[in-house]
DNA sequence: CACCCCCCTTGACGGGGATCAAGCGGCCCG
DNA sequence: CGGGCCGCTTGATCCCCGTCAAGGGGGGTG
């Protein structure tokens, strides 16, 4: 596990920030800029912030003012409904960016919490429109990634609206796959970073569902499953299932 | 019925597509500016268009080039899964903007079709992105328009992923009725412009059950219903369902 | 004005997934 | 290293809502 201890902001502190040195600068920016304009970007993160498992980055009704690109890690939002319960909206990894529901109303709607030890680069939002104003490329790359946004959360409402549970599920596992090896990780073999109850609240199921599921899963060959631990035998199958439910319906 | 003769372009049309002399310029645009910002934005809306009903404004796999507000009329957005079922993502309404989903990847996702003969304001993107780069109280505005998007979107996540059939449509009614109060239409009575089948697509349920819930809501007295036309008996009472069912599960 | 199509309503029945319940095991913390 | 808690699995049962089916009515069109 990485040191946790931060030094005071000095030349070492802006190095390390720096997005043109960053490894996962082309999943947060924009791409195809040269030295000069990728150096105009390193004023966009003030600072990072390490979030330890458990803990939220911001909550639901906290006051907006910055974005946050994770850095490494994973989070999940959440929403909360009057009477307390809990919807998993969302599920975010390395690369992706954190808070974009706090403009509309300069106030977060849902609450970010780690679900592994994190850390994420603050960019303050002030910054953020300032920067695009001046600088087109960004400007264009921000409204994309709001616009990505849009897209994936109604992906989400026809996998509620319309798949049944062993699809939605089939769905979300294919989903993860290629999230993960978009990042190098392995596209077959990873560990779950999510319960049971995150899975089944985001896909609009029970625990026990999902748990069953993941049975059938493994006995139709498709996975293994020990716990958090995931193996995908089969995806061409796994996303026969997200297709082919569809037509029994 | 308004007139559907279009003028060839010139002072008349300019007059007429002014967003400075709109009426759901409060809707659509940031408040309070004074006369000569407004003045900069009459040159954000190129042209108007006008949409019959059942008539498409954009389909999903189009080319993107501008975005769109409502002037008048009803729009659903749908999405095509791969087998051809259809998922209603939204309704729309004047003063509501349309195709920030093609923004991401410059290719609309959802396809836009008029449930009533209707007109939108054209916004061509690039238009959109110039003068928010020169003007700060638009790109504010176009930011947070993004956002309450997606804030929008997640809270049909919850609706679907964590509430039962009754509570979805008691939410979708109480939500219907206070964006037409918004835009001073009465809160009380007013005529569906979809059908049981498009609202049970975005609410995630069959036309027979959104039909069975209508039939009970009326038995209960919360409502009354004759095919299109709703009449809203118990606002207060709706809004309990929405949150009492929550507790029961 | 009358026809016809589409939309809506209502009933009967069945199934997918929720609920209730019990037991196991991994992992974290002391 | 050992205990305990939390998360996972699996079974039994139930019920909400989907499915299938039939009939009625409204509105748009010729």
């Amino acid at each position: 596990m990485r040191t946790m201890n931060e030094p005071a902001l000095g030349t070492l502190a802006r190095l390390r920030t720096a997005c043109s040195q960053c490894s996962l600068r082309e999943l947060c920016l924009p791409v195809g800029l040269d030295a000069s304009e990728l150096a105009t970007l390193d004023t966009l993160v003030s600072t990072r912030r390490k979030v330890r498992r458990g803990d939220s980055l911001f909550y639901g009704g906290e006051p907006f003012s910055a974005l946050y690109a994770v850095r490494f890690g994973f989070f999940k939002s959440t929403l909360t409904s009057g009477d307390g319960r809990e919807q998993v909206t969302g599920f975010y990894m390395a690369g992706e960016i954190l808070g974009m529901d706090g403009i509309g109303a300069d106030r977060h709607t849902c609450t970010l919490t780690a679900l592994e030890d994190s850390e994420v680069c603050v960019m303050p939002f002030a910054r953020v429109e300032d920067l695009s104003r001046s600088f087109e490329p960004l400007q264009r790359h921000f409204h994309k990634v709001l616009s990505r946004e849009i897209v994936r959360d109604q992906g989400v409402m026809m996998l509620l609206g319309s798949m049944r549970a062993e699809e939605r599920l089939a769905a979300f596992l294919v989903n993860l796959s290629q999230r993960l090896t978009a990042r190098g990780f392995s596209a077959s073999e990873f560990v779950l970073r999510m319960t049971r109850d995150e899975i089944g609240s985001y896909l609009g199921m029970k625990l026990e569902t999902v748990s069953r599921l993941f049975s059938r899963f493994q006995e139709d060959g498709l996975i293994e499953v020990h716990q958090k631990h995931v193996r995908i035998l089969d995806i061409a199958g796994l996303k026969r299932v997200t297709a082919q439910a569809q037509n029994a319906s």
